[in-house]
DNA sequence: ATCCCTGCAAACACTTTGCATGAAA
DNA sequence: TTTCATGCAAAGTGTTTGCAGGGAT
């Protein structure tokens, strides 16, 4: 999968007529090897402590371009940072976000996606994307506010 | 409608223990006159227009005391501006918001709110609020794209 | 008389951009 | 050898904060 995922940006590079260069193979490594909603920040501290010739700006410009290519996923989570996710084709998944730890539970649910098409229709509308976010407390947190 | 989002402003200033200025009341008056997803900026042009004196600064504080009180909420669209709508008491809407134009189509559905209250049941988490915003084109832009 | 609120400007955090250099084609 | 990508620093955003003066209680 994460080959898949090499070739599918070198197409896409090739499409565009884009260079193959160290920094976007060492980025695009290290994108595949987190989990869950890097902010561009972190990726960034990641691969600097490996590579400190790196620059934020390669990171931020390298990110986008993986949008584009179709591997990653912008994802806002109030927390005043781009992060990033992985897109795994085919899947959706939307996210309970805690807002006393900030933790960020994954979840699917495809009623709720059949139903975004449907008020997409009545509304004449083409879906590209969506984004659900619920906040709260997660149940560790509500534990912890009962005391 | 108008007077009684006032006096809910007022019963939580009391509350708090916050003054009732003048600034206040103009960026509620105009708030309030407002629909859809002011943007700070915006409101803070339209207030300067007929307030010269008034500072942005204020704009912002002020617009987050509304939020604390219950009579707005933060709404983030993708286009790098906080914005903020109306509350109204036991209504909840959503988002379909065109890349093309712009536009902001608001829908509102039961079943999908209750989907995520069960979801959220399931993971032990307590909902303090939610947010889904679909992207992409609306009939008009579709048709559009089309030509 | 207190202490909150305001306006201004400076500070901020995150992100983007301009430019000279270096690397890929 | 042309042209794209990089790193750096500077410039941008939108937003927040510190502070002295003004206003509400």
């Amino acid at each position: 999968m994460i080959l898949e995922k090499k070739h599918a940006f070198n197409r896409f590079a090739a499409g565009k007529g884009l260079r193959s260069t160290r920094q976007r193979e060492i980025i695009l490594d290290f994108f595949l090897a987190t989990h869950q909603h890097v902010s561009v920040e972190e990726l960034y501290l990641k691969i600097k402590a490996v590579h400190p010739g790196i620059g934020s700006a390669t990171v931020y410009r390298t990110l986008k371009l993986f949008v584009e290519a179709g591997l990653a996923r912008e994802v806002l989570l109030h927390d005043g940072q781009t992060r990033y996710e992985h897109v795994v084709e085919g899947e959706h998944h939307d996210h309970l976000v805690c807002t006393g730890c900030n933790a960020v539970i994954e979840f699917e649910n495809e009623t709720i996606e059949k139903l975004q098409d449907e008020i997409a229709t009545r509304h004449g509308f083409l879906i590209k994307s969506h984004k659900l976010e619920i906040y709260g407390l997660c149940a560790r947190c509500r534990a912890a506010a009962k005391t």
